[in-house]
DNA sequence: ATAGCCAACTTGTTTATACAAGTCAATAGA
DNA sequence: TCTATTGACTTGTATAAACAAGTTGGCTAT
């Protein structure tokens, strides 16, 4: 499948900057040199550019050149999440085992209370499911789901068991474009401490998200609750001039 | 100071939108009629949309229309960091004081452990600061700031005591443009129980950061530490096709 | 009535071009 | 030697235009 071209620059030359042929400190090739290079306009190249600026893998300096500021050593924590690095990357990089079990599956109807925390319009019709996320055998997330049922009838404790995201694009066909991230930190809940190998922590590091499929329809609400010590999340923001 | 076209038409639906004129789900005018309103080109509308859609703001859709995905009461935790709000905005919005105290001040030299942790360079000269961020009286943020000595000969501890981004903006010309931040939850150290308004907590959320200056030179490494149940973070993350 | 098609929208991608503005080194002039 | 200027780079902003591709509603022929 043959994507954007501006797609496939931006991954070439992510991949160029993981595998340190541009090292942390160095300077891209000027755009101009990048559009012969890549056989397209500098629009497109700049697009790029401005994508791997936004991850926080480069920095333009007017005048001067593109910098990649990315460095694969300060990177390299046990297990990242965000905008530099998926989730499926991160593990297959620490070549990770992972490991899904269903520890809870029902339906229910969104009452007022559910609807507030959850975003979900009262009355929805949702799947509850609860998961234990293992990598090399050690638990360390508790996940916990709830699914517009409306958007996705089939779902089975099974398929859940499975990918539930494999099963939305590949069997449902649905794409998925947005999600909203929450991050805070809260004491252990009786689940967690069950469920996680806390190694005698008390608290728990969480986030909450709401994602969006293509038509704008909020599907999913999240609540994924880490192990602390095992996990970290990345962001990168860049300073707009606006205050 | 009149700045770029398309970050006038940003605000102005950035502002809009936070002011309810745009509600959650509605449409946004077509990128035509924008162009007509703003009197400006397609491709700088496109421009001012790609950022609040990547602030998970807003969400295009192939065909149909650019839709409104932020609601003002789900966004309004009492204080949230992030690409949705920067903390001076979220500050202002909660009407909360601001003070600082500064608890240590030190001049240093990067040794090797140091330099590990951090990513100066070994032997750097740097500053070690270390302050209490109150709001409304309330102690809930502990920073431990080391700053390049060459980049801001002239820090003293009572500049620190104000805001050291004033000082390095203002006074020193420095524009700051990208931060790298990453986001964890430890146990509490002595300092967090001393300092901070933990109200029996025994664990802290911390937020560190690598900033780097518009000449690309890293020149600032953060460790903010928070009271958890005061301060979340948002993240916005759109999904790519690439996997 | 309905199935299918089509026209008029929408956003997505790309090219081409022009000028503004910041950087840097070489050069000319004092 | 030092300073100022110039010119050749760099990235930043904006315009204009064309075509691709997804959506929707109405119209037509069955």
């Amino acid at each position: 499948m043959p994507s954007a071209k501006y797609e496939q620059i931006y991954k070439k030359i992510r991949e160029d900057i993981l595998a340190g042929v541009y090292a942390f400190g160095d300077f891209l090739p000027s755009e101009n040199e990048l559009t012969v290079l890549c056989g397209c306009t500098r629009n497109t190249v700049r697009r790029a550019i401005g994508i791997l600026t936004a991850e926080g893998f480069l920095l333009p300096q007017h005048g001067r050149g593109v910098q990649v500021i990315y460095s694969p050593e300060t990177g390299k924590s046990l297990f990242t999440v965000g905008g530099i690095e998926s989730f499926s990357e991160a593990a297959q990089r620490n070549s990770l085992r992972v490991t899904t079990r269903v520890v809870g599956f029902e339906e229910l109807r969104a009452d007022e209370t559910l609807s507030r925390r959850t975003g979900f319009d009262p009355d929805s019709e949702l799947f509850h499911v609860q998961r234990i996320r293992s990598f090399s055998g050690e638990p360390i997330i508790y996940d916990e789901n709830y699914f517009l049922k409306s958007e996705m009838p089939g779902l089975t404790r099974k398929i859940a068991g499975r990918s539930i995201y494999d099963y939305l694009e590949k069997e449902l066909g649905m794409t998925i474009t947005t999600s909203k991230r929450r991050v805070t930190a809260e004491p252990a809940i009786p689940e967690d401490i069950r469920y996680l190998a806390l190694h005698g922590l008390d608290f728990v590091l969480i986030v909450t998200g709401q994602v969006f499929n293509s038509r704008g329809v909020m599907f999913e609400y999240t609540q994924s609750r880490h192990v602390p010590d095992r996990v970290c999340f990345i962001e990168s923001a860049v300073r707009q001039k606006i205050i």
